[in-house]
DNA sequence: AAAGCGGTACTTTTT
DNA sequence: GTACCGCTTT
């Protein structure tokens, strides 16, 4: 056992072998991170740990797949098996179940995705009668979720004055109801979506102290990975869990904290110290991934963030290429232009497509790469795509799989009860809603027994609503005697989805049906492949099976199968985060886009932006070439654009800038730093303009018009803007990134502009 | 119930 | 620009 440690340099050793206490440990990027989180689960298990004594939490399903197979690679297989290794939404949804007695929760409650979460807002929104724009669903979710990350319950929220006050200044006074009447709702639908899977873990541990002792006693070795992305939810449950004998050792890198936006709090790294005194730290700082001038080159943009834990990342690697700076003049020239580049490295090089990751900020900018690598021919993939689960179709079947393992399931009845058409029309949907708001009893309960629930149906209606809950019935009687995959055929068949979505030859029907057939295929393996050890196959349930699936994501089921595809990868920054490539292209570089036109204004979110640079940085093993575009066609509008401010703050020592050599210009001396050429930036731009720039040689009065200031604009004012003509400016509402201005135009009437997307020009 | 329209919103998104 | 939602039309 001693033996493997050798593959491990210092610092990681002692990661490994110092297992009593709390460990920190600050990875860097490219450093063996997983390598010593796996390493020093084999540890544990070869010192004689029971692995039921062992709790490993990592953020993906991904991750914990692959630490699972690499410590499978290091010890017997078998001495991993009951090993508490997943995701944080996974383990605790797993112990949710076992003890959901204590929440009042039956323990095959469902978990509702985003979606469905979605959906429900939408609901309570309209029951209510309140505005959809202002509440709209996507926003108050992330309220709710953001409360709940902060382990702030709805009875909370209604009742902190400031949250209270804030709400009103912001003019959505409801928030706090709509958040009391979701989780109602939530709770008689037994549901929980992701975020309840944490608050009611840590409800779990506060109300029940012989609960928290029980897992306290089990877990005597905790695991945490990306440390740096746990929201406060997670850290009590961390914290809790470890308090009996803070066996406890966390992975992270602050510099690669990328997900404070969805609740991730940085401080929680930054505070380990201070919040387990008697901690040990240790730093990985040796880069195996890149190269001395990629390693450099992050490291002298990072220094710009002054919230973070100094650590110098260095490697003994070569020198290699300087990062190379490409200006373009729009995005469809850079796109162009990266994947020319791809061709020419690819053949230089003698490369596999795969060697090449294309990174940009927004998703919305793949189109133009893609279109790029089709003329070329390059085969690529994209990420980020709409996942399988997502789909309509699926979601239907997964809803008529809900409803029959919990009828409780109101997101799941609402879908289907109506899918494929049986004439329970929205009439009678919105009678039974009603019935189950004045009852307090599930739809399920209504839908059963209308009339004595004082819904009135003629009885047509009656006689269709039983049929649909005999239906039901039937297959839920079934449940446990047939197989996931039977049942699924079963359903199919039986509800008219198959003849629903199997009868037209429309390339969308083909579509859709390939996604049931891929669906009923996914039932298929899951009922075939024996559990880690199991040699029989018992039989595997429907209940399992979407138990199985309810935390999955695309990325795990879509990975697997053209993981050994040879394409170029196109991917969002945050999609890339934890993958290496040897060439990495950075696209879309320019201020407003990367950082982030919604993050220029705060600190702390500018620091994020930059830490999701570090990280694109980060992922190219042998050379990174970042580029940017002089202009950028986005939404609907010609912006122009200035090269990003993480362009200046890289040391130029480790850059190799290129750029267009205009008609005339010569390619402006090396010498010249980006400071000075951002100076020269207008001037030049305007030169290239009437050359290069279509629109702007078909547009002819396109001077002038600008993004404007906020506060610039005043009511009153005059302005022209760009299609709608002149007009005056009546109101402005919010302020900052959010300014509205209602703005009366000679021709079109009153509109509303966004500022930090209209172009105008003051005329007076 | 599907198709067709018009209005609107628009970063990132491990679960 | 375009995707998506919700409403109206057929």
């Amino acid at each position: 056992m001693a033996n493997f440690l050798k593959d491990l340099n210092e610092p990681q050793q002692l990661a490994v072998k110092t297992t009593k206490g709390p460990v920190m440990v600050i990875a860097g990027a490219g450093s063996g991170k997983t390598r010593v989180l796996t390493y020093r689960v084999a540890w544990l298990l070869n010192q004689g740990v029971p692995p039921f004594n062992i709790l490993a939490l990592t953020f993906t399903n991904k991750a914990s797949r692959e630490m699972r197979e690499r410590i499978a690679s290091l010890i017997d297989p078998a001495r991993a098996k009951g090993l508490w290794m997943g995701t944080f939404h996974s383990i605790f949804a797993r112990i949710l179940r076992a003890e959901a007695s204590y929440l009042d929760y039956p323990s095959h409650f469902t978990i509702y995705d985003t979606a469905d979460s979605k959906r429900v807002i939408k609901g309570i929104v309209k029951e209510q009668n309140l505005d959809d724009k202002t509440y709209a669903a996507g926003y108050v979710l992330n309220r709710i979720s953001n409360a709940k990350n902060n382990l702030i319950s709805a009875t909370d929220y209604n009742e902190d004055p400031e949250i209270q006050s804030h709400d009103l200044q912001s003019r959505k006074p409801k928030l706090g109801l709509i958040y009391s009447l979701y989780q109602q709702k939530l709770h008689r639908a037994s549901a929980m979506d992701f975020d309840d899977l944490l608050f009611n873990t840590n409800v779990l541990l506060r109300d029940f102290p012989d609960i928290l002792y029980k897992y306290q006693q089990r877990f005597d070795y905790i695991l945490v990975d990306e440390y740096q992305d746990t929201n406060f939810s997670q850290y009590l449950i961390v914290k809790k869990l470890a308090a009996n004998n803070e066996n406890l050792c966390v992975v992270g890198d602050d510099a690669q904290s990328i997900y404070a936006f969805r609740g991730a709090n940085i401080q929680n790294i930054l505070n380990f110290k201070s919040d387990y005194p008697d901690h040990k730290v240790f730093k990985l700082e040796q880069n195996y991934r890149s190269t001395q001038h990629i390693v450099s080159a992050a490291n002298s943009l990072i220094v710009h963030n002054k919230n973070q834990i100094h650590k110098t990342v260095w490697t003994s690697n070569g020198a290699g290429e300087k990062i190379q700076v490409m200006k373009t003049t729009n995005e469809g020239e850079e796109a162009s232009w990266v994947s020319g580049r791809i061709f020419e490295l690819l053949q230089q090089h003698q490369l596999p497509y795969s060697a090449f990751a294309v990174l940009y900020r927004t998703n919305a900018q793949s189109r133009a790469m893609e279109e790029a690598m089709r003329r070329l021919n390059i085969p690529y993939r994209i990420f980020g795509s709409v996942s399988f689960y997502q789909r309509r179709e699926v979601k239907d079947v997964l809803s008529y799989f809900r409803l029959i393992i919990n009828p409780r399931d109101e997101d799941a009845f609402l879908r289907i009860v109506n899918f494929p058409a049986r004439g329970i029309g929205a009439t009678t949907v919105d009678k039974l809603v009603a019935a189950a708001g004045d009852t307090g009893k599930s739809l399920w309960e209504i839908a059963g027994d209308p009339s004595g629930n004082g819904v009135k149906v003629n009885s047509g209606i009656a006689r269709k609503l039983a049929e649909f809950v005999t239906m039901i019935k039937s297959f839920s009687a079934r449940l446990y005697k047939l197989t996931a995959f039977e049942m699924g055929e079963l359903v199919i068949n039986k509800s008219g989805i198959r003849k629903f979505y199997f009868e037209d030859e429309s390339p969308e029907s083909i579509n859709r049906r390939e996604n049931i057939e891929e669906l009923l295929s996914g039932l298929q393996d899951f009922v075939s492949s024996p559990e880690e050890g199991e040699t029989e196959v018992p039989l595997r349930t429907l209940d399992e099976f979407m138990q199985d699936i309810a935390l999955l994501t695309d990325a795990d089921t879509k990975q697997e199968k053209d993981d050994d595809s040879n394409k170029v990868s196109l991917m969002t920054i945050h999609a890339a985060k934890g993958l290496e490539f040897p060439y990495v292209f950075i696209t879309g570089v320019e201020e407003n886009l990367f950082p982030s036109q919604l993050s220029i204004n705060s600190q702390s979110e500018l620091e994020e932006e930059r830490r999701l640079f570090y990280v694109a940085l980060t992922r190219a093993m042998t050379r990174a070439t970042i580029t940017y575009a002089e202009t950028r066609f986005r939404y609907g509008n010609f912006n122009f654009c200035e090269p990003s401010r993480f362009i200046d703050e890289l040391d130029p020592e480790y850059i190799d800038q290129m750029t267009t050599r205009l008609p005339g210009k010569k390619k402006p001396a090396k010498s010249e730093s980006f400071a000075e050429s951002r100076k020269n930036f207008r001037r030049i731009t305007e030169a290239s303009d009437t050359t290069t720039n279509k629109a702007a040689a078909e547009d002819e009065d396109n001077s002038g018009f600008a993004i404007l200031e906020p506060g610039v604009l005043k009511p009153g004012m005059e302005i022209k803007h760009q299609r709608f003509g002149l007009g005056n400016v009546v109101t402005i509402e919010g302020s900052g990134q959010n300014a509205k201005a209602t703005v009366a135009f000679a021709g079109t009437g009153n509109k509303q502009l966004l500022l930090k997307f209209a172009r105008l020009k003051i005329m007076g």
